[in-house]
Parts: structure tokens; C-alpha cells; sequence
DNA sequence: TTTGAATAGTTGTATAAACAACTATATGCC
DNA sequence: GGCATATAGTTGTTTATACAACTATTCAAA
């Protein structure tokens, strides 16, 4: 039991996270197809915002998964199309605290549905009991290997 | 039921894929430290040619679910770590199909000893039949978004 | 047989990720 | 206070992805 839970065969999609991909790819069309200019990686920073601002780029690191420089790259692009601004912590002049601007904070409900639309599009006809088990799996293995 | 499957606290990691881009940087780790150079992304290409040579970029498109120009410049690296060289199909000369190197083939054994030791390490603790459901949901997400 | 459409692959450009090396600020210990 | 160390963020470089536009070859229908 130990060491063969995965047949060579299907080894690849569990890497490669090929359900992940095409649920990305489509959300980014729905996106794409309401004219939005907004990527997927920067609405995954725009999605924490909306449900707490001010975080900084390490707070951002960590809820996204991302390192720093990644953070930072992907900051200075959404201050480029103006949905995002630093702010330099009072406390603490390392960190900037990033905040959402108007026109960043008028996306949220927009995307969002279309978030939820595709997630439904991509578990269609799977029983709820089964993305349950499949959320605690993946739960599981971001745990076993996160650090 | 319909569209609240999803409690919106949740459909982050989904569409992030958060575990996935764990396991994949756990695998790199894993290769980087024994001294081989090669990405994921290369190795996910090696993945299909150690199973059947000889196929077609298009065909290595499909398999990894990328585009074209993706694949181009990825046998691009490939060929010049010398791991794989293109040769001009006899029947279509718009193909290209893609042989393993000596140097690819020796990858094979080493790197897919990592990448189930990967997939262990990431579902330490998680029952097989629970496995089993997570691998099918995830099947049927990429057939309900494929295409 | 020619010509228009489809297919295979390449190139250009923008965005993103990983890693290393860097600057600036804060903290803690002497 | 002063200096070593840790922390927050930035910059440089390489690799990868997505999309559009392109070339070359094949196929099929007039």
C-alpha cells in the first residue's frame, strides 16, 4: 500500500493540476469576454482585498502562495490600471499596506459572480458529497507540502 | 442547490490550485536538489515521450493541454539541454516529431522515482478510496471545461 | 489543376513565477 | 548608543503562458 497509491497513468494531472488550469483559463475568458483588462493572478490579489483591505505584500504573499518579488510585480501592475494603491504603514516604514481604490473595489461583485458561475460550470454533475471530499483532499496535500 | 455549491470562502484555493502548485514545487525542489536541470514544465513534456516517442508537437499540445507556441518553446529548451530533438515527419513535412535523447531516456527512471515519492509525501494521511474521488471530481472538471 | 481552407509550427509581445542579490527599516543584545 | 540580525520590499534574469499574427504545407473542391 504504501508507496503505489498512484498508477504511473495517472501521475500527470495530479502535477500538473490540469482542473485548476482550465478552471483558470475559463474564468479568465468570462473576464476577458466582459471587456474586463484584469488577469487571474491579479484578481487572486484583488480577492483578498475585497475581504480585507490593507493587507500588506507579505500578508498578500502568504494568502496567495506567492513569494515576494511576485507580489511585488503583481502590485505595481494593478496600481497600473489603477484598482490598487500602497500606502506606506504608519508603524513600520518597511511595509506598505495596499488599499483597494474605487474603481478596484467595483470589480469585486462583477468577477465574483462570474467566479462562482464557473466553479459551477466545472463541477457540473459531481455530488456535492464528492466536492467535499475532494476540497478536504486538496486541503490536505496544500497542508502536507506548504511551508 | 444550483449556484451555492460554493461557499465563496472556498473557491479561491479551486481555482488557484493551490495544492497543485505545491506538488509541483515540492517535485521541483526535489529534482533541483539532486543536480538536474530541468523545470516541471520540461519534465510534464518528457512525462508523455518516455510513454509513446515519436509524437507530434501538436500532439504534445494536447497531451499537456498547452497551446503551441507553448510547446515550441518548450522543445526549444528541450533540444538545447539535449534531452530531445525534432525530426521532420517523412509523410507531412509540416510535423515535427519529437524523439527522446539517450540523455532524455536516462531522466526517466530517476525523475519518476521523485515524482511519486512527491505524491506520496502529498497525500500522506489521506485514505485511498478518498483519493480515488478527488481524482475522479477532478476528471470531470477538465471534461466539463476542456475544449 | 488551381485555389481557398485547414493544419502544423514559429515569432512577437505582455504578463507571471522562481531564484538570487540587493536596499531600507526595525529589533534586540552588548 | 551601536552593531548584528531579521524583516519588508525591489530589481535582475531565466523560463513559461496566452494571444495574435505569421509561414509552410496539405487537403479538397471547383
Amino acid at each position: 500500500m504504501p508507496n503505489n497509491q498512484f498508477k504511473k497513468g495517472e501521475l500527470y494531472s495530479f502535477i500538473t493540476g490540469k482542473a485548476s488550469t482550465a478552471i483558470a483559463r475559463r474564468l479568465q475568458k468570462k473576464i476577458n469576454g466582459r471587456g474586463i483588462n484584469l488577469t487571474i493572478e491579479q484578481w487572486s490579489v484583488l480577492y483578498h482585498l475585497w475581504k480585507k483591505e490593507g493587507l500588506s505584500q507579505q500578508e498578500l504573499c502568504n494568502a496567495t502562495f506567492r513569494d515576494k518579488p511576485s507580489i511585488t510585480r503583481l502590485v505595481d501592475n494593478l496600481e497600473k490600471l489603477n484598482l490598487v494603491k500602497r500606502v506606506a504603514s504608519d508603524n513600520d516604514r518597511r511595509i506598505n499596506l495596499i488599499y483597494l481604490t474605487k474603481q478596484g473595489q467595483r470589480l469585486e461583485e462583477q468577477t465574483m459572480t462570474m467566479a462562482e458561475e464557473t466553479l459551477n460550470e466545472a463541477l457540473r454533475g459531481v455530488p456535492t458529497e464528492q466536492i467535499d471530499i475532494c476540497k478536504q483532499v486538496l486541503q490536505i496535500v496544500y497542508d502536507n507540502l506548504k511551508q
